[in-house]
DNA sequence: CCTTTCTTGTGAAGCTTTTCACAAGGCGCC
DNA sequence: GGCGCCTTGTGAAAAGCTTCACAAGAAAGG
C-alpha cells in the first residue's frame, strides 16, 4: 500500500535519508543486493524497521533475495526529492556559514550553493569559491531572481527572524536554520532547526545521569 | 513525582535544553516570571508539553502566577549537567572543526575546548586560538592525561570509528559524530550524530511532496 | 518439479509520547 | 477574610511509532 500521500513521520523521512546515504556505500562496494538486517545494521536501526519505512513508498525488494542496491538509491533519491538538484542560499558568512559553503556532502548529494550574502560592508563583494557574496540589503530581490528553494542560515539570532521573513516574501519555502531562535513562518514554509548546543546538552545530560547504562 | 531515574526520552531532554535557551533571552529581557504559555511560544511548542517535560523532574512553578525565570534555569542548569563545564576535544580541524572551535555558544554554555587533533602533518602544531593542534597519533594518551570528557569528530568518515574507538579507550563517554557514518560504541558510551545532509534531505522531502501544507 | 532456505511485506500488538481536561493551589483586591 | 482570576501539575485519553511474528513469494539445488 504505496503511501505518498499518507502522512509520514519525520523520523521515518529521516532514516531513508541515511539509508540512501548507506547504499551510496554498498554500491561503491560494488555490492549488487541487501537485506534489510544488513541496511539495517549500517544505518544503526532494525530490520524490521527498514521494511516498515521502505513499505510506507512501496514494495522495492524481492523476497528470499533483498534489495537491489542500486535500483532501491534510485527510488530513495526519487522519494527524498534528490534525484534533482536544489538551489540553495547561504545567508551570514561567518565561520560556520563558511564551512557549509565548502560542505563536500552537499553539493555531492545535490545541493547547490547558488548566493551568499551578509550584512556586513567588508565582507560584501569578496569571493567565495565561485560565488561573490552580496549585500543582505538587497536579499529579498536577489533571492527571487536567482530562483533560490531552499536557505541556510547562519546569522546572528537577532537578525533570524527579519531574515526568514524576507526569504518567505521571496518565495523560499523551505529554511534549515544554525540560528538559536525559533522561526516563525507561514504555512507551506518548512523550517528544519539545527542546534548544535542542544546537541552537546543532550550529552551532558546523559552523562550526567548515572542511569545511563546502555 | 520527580523521577530522576525513570527513564527520560530523548526529545524531552532536548526540549529541556530549549527551554533553558528561551529561559537566557528571557532574563536578558529582564523577565522575572514565565508561564508555560509564553515560554512554549517561545521555545516553538505547547504549554501542556512544557509542564509535562518539568514535571518530569519536579514542581517547580507556582500555580496562579508562572515560573520564576531564574530559578527554573538554574534547575534546568542542574538537571542538564551544565551548571559546571566540560572538557571537550576537537578531533579533525578542517572548516566545519575550526568553525565549532570558534562557536560562542558552546563555551558561553559550558562547554570548553581544551585540546585540539589533527593528522595532517602541516597542521600538527599550529595554534587555534588558545590551543595547539596535537598529533592524532598521541590521541588516546593525550585524552587521557588532559582528562576529557566530550569529544567532538569532525574527521573524514574513514577516520571516524578508528578516532571513536581510541577515544573510548581513553575513558571519553560522549561523543558528538559530524562524520556520516554510525559509530559503534560500548554500553555506557553515547553518541550524538549531527547529520546535516539528513536535515537538508528532510527540507527537500517536504517541498517535493505535494502534501505540505502546514 | 518439488523441497529447502531465505527474506520481504504487513497486520496486529506493544510501547512511548503527546494532548486533553480539570482539580488544586496561590495571589491580589475589595 | 473571602472571592475571583489565573496557572500549574497530572491522571487519563488519544495519537503516533516501533517491534513482533508470520504468511507469502522467490531463488537454488537436487
Amino acid at each position: 500500500m504505496p503511501a505518498s500521500l499518507h502522512k509520514v513521520s519525520d523520523s521515518a523521512i529521516r532514516r531513508l535519508s541515511i539509508y540512501l546515504r548507506v547504499l551510496g556505500g554498498l554500491e561503491h562496494e560494488g555490492k549488487e543486493t541487501v537485506s534489510s538486517q544488513v541496511l539495517a545494521d549500517r544505518a544503526g536501526t532494525t530490520a524490521a524497521q527498514v521494511r516498515k519505512d521502505l513499505s510506507l513508498f512501496g514494495s522495492f525488494g524481492k523476497r528470499g533475495l533483498g534489495y537491489l542496491v542500486t535500483t532501491l538509491r534510485d527510488e530513495l533519491r526519487g522519494i527524498l526529492g534528490v534525484s534533482r538538484t536544489w538551489r540553495v542560499a547561504l545567508v551570514g558568512i561567518g565561520r560556520m556559514g563558511a564551512a557549509l559553503l565548502e560542505y563536500p556532502h552537499f553539493r555531492a548529494r545535490g545541493f547547490e550553493f547558488v548566493a551568499v550574502y551578509d550584512s556586513d560592508p567588508e565582507k560584501v563583494g569578496s569571493r567565495r569559491g565561485m560565488l561573490t557574496v552580496e549585500d543582505a540589503r538587497v536579499l529579498e530581490e536577489s533571492l527571487r531572481e536567482t530562483g533560490v528553494e531552499i536557505v541556510v542560515l547562519t546569522v546572528p539570532a537577532g537578525a533570524a527572524q527579519e531574515v526568514a521573513d524576507a526569504a518567505v516574501r521571496a518565495g523560499v519555502r523551505g529554511i534549515m536554520n544554525f540560528a538559536p531562535v525559533a522561526l516563525k513562518v507561514p504555512p507551506g514554509v518548512r523550517v528544519n532547526a539545527v542546534r548544535l548546543t542542544v546537541e552537546l546538552e543532550v550529552l551532558s545530560f546523559s552523562l550526567g545521569s548515572v542511569a545511563n547504562r546502555d
